[in-house]
RNA sequence: GGGCCGGUAGCUAAGCUGGUAUAGCACCGCCCUUUUAAGGCGGCCGCCGAGAGUUCGACUCUCUCCCGGCUCACCA
């Protein structure tokens, strides 16, 4: 069947070339786009012929409609479509017979005028006509378009020319992230890269993909946070330094997880945990602001506001207002038993601060729809950030909950060398897998020279545009979401 | 990894209480100089995800596997 069909653009082809006609030309000269001349003609009379008014534009055809020795066609462009008028003596013999092997899917250019058709649409008609690509395969259906998703998501240029909004998502998530990187431009922080492949995978409590260097004879892992690379600039004396880039972590894969994701970090020094969530919500009112001229946007038929200031609560008073149970009071055993009385079962944990923080995702977590700094995590779960000014047992660090997601993590950054080296030990001794979990000294010797107090923030890029695009997956914010190969072909 | 659902023509779908399959779009031929899901006439296209089993006979029933979606677990 395939083989039918590419047979017959294969003659059709030849048949082209035969004529003298290039198929595949190498430059067409556009000097307008769809969508703008649709705006710029839409009061036109009917059936006046704008005959000065000529243009060149440039697409994929989209659609044919057929009438003897006339024909309408759409073409789509990278803005929108618009429809165009063919007519045989308009075009001349050449012309005509160019168009009748023109196929939808096929990429062309044409020059013509503007004019309304009898049903009111304002369309260009051709007075000349140019192949530019042609399509050896066809395209999804009309005006089901492409629905599996399976196809969507492996071609993914396939869901782009059948599915408009698809392609409104990537425009939108283009722009937040150039509206990030202004926002933070005008706060005067420096964008910079750090490694991508690290030798010690630190920053994150995450899994890491491990990949070998020939030439070094070493192992290295794909980084699962920028976190130390940046915080040693702050060493070295820049004030504030950004990096919007990918994170690879090696675990499972679900709607709001990819191996993949793009993460904004930012360090500022001289500044703690609450100048990062005056920054944070200044951040997001920002983006949502400019975007859609409002702080509410709809997720999932809900209506979140991202209008300042947002709810801010410790994560022990968010459980004790959801559960009742006041941790501040008791110990682990007491605790434990708390948990017992109110029916809420937990996986088995080693202290007090991991237990909270399961009771804290089982019961607050879903509930958390609107924009909530969650705050003053235990220190058990927290390796890097500073211990609470007046609590021993807690850290300065909050994370944002947006639609019962964690979206935002920022601390008061751990500066202390000594006390940074400790928490890495203990955190070695706690995980199992010790030959993944390497105390990065490096970044313990970057600290023993010295690092200004800073505020550090992390956001999921992807959850972020997931949330201003009403995307239910984070399939639908990244172009090409990482899929097992189908077939030997690894289509 | 567990559970549920799905995979039929290039695309969108129908069929199945067992008798190798149906439609629309696309594609090919013909008619048609303002159509837009254009229309009319004729035609082409399927290892019914893969393999095994049951059966006289399997797209349909059973098992195994592959790929995907949702969900739970782990995580951001």
């Amino acid at each position: 069947m395939e083989n039918d069909l590419l047979q017959e653009r294969i003659e059709k082809l030849k048949k082209i070339r035969e004529a003298g006609i290039n198929p595949y030309p190498y430059r067409f000269e556009v000097s307008a786009k769809t969508k703008i001349l649709l705006e710029k003609y839409k009061d036109i009379e009917i059936g006046k012929h704008l005959e000065e008014d000529i243009y060149s534009l440039a697409g994929r055809v989209m659609s044919l409609r057929e009438h003897g020795k006339s024909a309408f066609a759409h073409i789509k462009d990278g803005v929108g479509k618009i429809q165009l008028y063919f007519k045989a003596d308009l075009l001349g013999e050449n012309g005509w017979d160019l168009f009748k092997k023109t196929d939808i899917g096929d990429f062309i250019g044409v020059k013509g005028d503007m004019f309304k058709t009898r049903t009111g649409e304002v369309s260009i008609r051709v007075k000349e006509l140019t192949l530019l690509s042609k399509a050896m395969l066809p395209l999804p259906e009309k005006w089901h378009g492409l629905s599996n998703v399976e196809i969507r998501y492996r071609q993914r240029y396939l869901d782009l020319i059948a599915n408009p909004e698809v392609m409104d998502t990537f425009y939108i998530r283009s722009r937040i992230i150039k509206l990030i990187r202004k926002f933070l431009e005008e706060k005067d922080f420096l964008e910079v890269e750090t490694p991508m492949m690290h030798s010690i995978p630190g920053g994150a409590a995450a899994k890491p993909f491990k990949t070998f260097h020939n030439a070094l004879g070493m192992e290295l892992f794909m980084r699962i946070a920028p976190e130390l690379f940046l915080k040693r600039l702050i060493v070295g004396g820049f004030e504030r330094v950004f990096e919007i880039n990918r994170n690879f972590r090696n675990e499972g894969m679900s709607i709001k997880h990819n191996p993949e994701f793009t993460m904004l970090e930012l360090y500022q020094a001289y500044a703690d945990y609450n100048d990062m969530m005056e920054l944070t919500e200044e951040l997001f009112e920002y983006i949502v602001k400019t975007l859609f001229g409002s702080t509410k946007v709809i997720y999932q038929e809900k209506e979140i506001d991202f209008s300042r200031p947002w709810k801010r609560i410790s994560m022990a008073d968010s459980v004790k207002e959801a559960t009742g149970i006041d941790a501040a009071g008791l110990d682990f055993e007491g605790l434990k038993a708390a948990c017992r009385e109110k029916n809420i079962h937990t996986p088995p944990v080693s202290s007090k601060g991991e237990l909270i923080n399961e009771i804290f995702e089982k019961v607050v977590e879903a509930t958390l729809i609107q924009p909530t700094i969650i705050k003053d995590y235990p220190i058990e779960i927290s390796p890097l950030a500073k211990q609470k000014r007046d609590d021993a047992a807690l850290v300065e660090r909050f994370e944002v909950f947006i639609f019962g997601r964690e979206t935002a993590n920022a601390f008061s950054e751990l500066n202390d060398p000594l006390d940074q080296k400790e928490r890495f030990l203990k955190q070695v001794d706690v995980e199992k897998e010790a030959e993944l979990k390497k105390v990065d000294y490096d970044y313990i010797t970057a600290l023993e020279h010295g690092m200004p107090p800073a505020g550090g923030l992390g956001i999921g890029i992807d959850r972020m545009v997931m949330f201003l695009t009403n995307s239910p997956s984070i399939r639908d914010v990244i172009l090409f979401p990482q899929m097992r190969p189908k077939d030997e072909e690894g289509i």
